[in-house]
DNA sequence: GCTTAATTGAAAAATATTCTCATTTAGCTT
DNA sequence: AAGCTAAATGAGAATATTTTTCAATTAAGC
């Protein structure tokens, strides 16, 4: 049971929740700690387990309370798969997309944003008014295609 | 109970399952009807009663099931919002982006690809074989941007 | 160290999704 | 238009996922 898991990560984490007035607890420190640690996104139950190996007992609701907030702090990214699964990365900092491997799901970051020069015309033509998007890109990493 | 729904898109459907083998059931272009009829994105609920209303009654199993299938054959698009909930519209053809509006969930086209032009240089440079992207916009359409 | 509001854990409740299998039906074939 | 057959459906059980509730615990400021 590794309670000392205190790196850059953790420190940004601190402090985002800090500044937000909120907690920061051995449990929302250990699911930044998991996330960022691992290649490949994590589902929800994944994400339980590997807090339980760090902290012993820890709620599954604690987590998905955490997963909810870290997502709406910016935190955390949600990730969508072409099979309907879920899962989570670790995403410090603002505008970074990810692709994906639907192989393993590591996930990757990549900075640039495609969306970013799009033209909204035809879209705002409509009268729409685009506050947000999301990309993803689906695909295979090394080690993956290699095996395959 | 209609049960004479047949136009344009349900026609198009009934090709795509007749193309795949696969059987152009009353409930399969029920579901189909719907979705397109529907301006907004549906949750599997909301499709499962409104077929429902169609039909009579009609199994949920079926609802999920067709889903898959009609996803994989890309006669629908599965879209997540950032609220995590889940919706289904109707996506006729293949590479058709959707920007949704965060407040009715209505659906809206854009045929041009914002990811195309795209320079996966970077990307690849690690290694990584992109083989598809998803692209959502989310924000207001007109009338809920009137209404706010 | 104390205090207090925020957070957690555990279990129940609510939702959502998948599975099983007997029955029905679409799409041939004749 | 009746029969055949594999595919598909419905109903409900079984699973899985997510949310809620509330008493007990804990982080953070004093």
């Amino acid at each position: 049971m590794l309670r000392d898991f205190e790196c850059t990560q953790e420190s940004y984490a601190r402090e985002v929740l800090r500044e937000k007035g909120l907690k920061s607890t051995v449990q929302r420190l250990a699911v930044v700690h998991v996330l960022h640690t691992s290649r490949k996104s994590l589902s929800v139950g994944e994400i339980h387990d590997r807090v339980k190996d760090m902290l012993g007992t820890t709620g599954l609701a604690t987590i998905y309370r955490t997963l909810e907030m870290f997502e709406d702090l910016g935190i955390v990214k949600r990730l969508h798969f072409p099979d309907g699964g879920r899962g989570y990365a670790f995403s410090q900092g603002e505008h970074v997309h990810h692709m994906v491997c639907v192989d393993c799901r590591g996930v990757f970051d990549f900075p640039e944003c495609p969306v970013e020069s799009f033209d909204y015309a035809s879209v705002e033509k409509q009268g729409f008014r685009v506050k947000d998007h999301s990309v993803q890109l689906f695909g295979q990493c090394v080690k993956c295609a290699e095996a395959a």
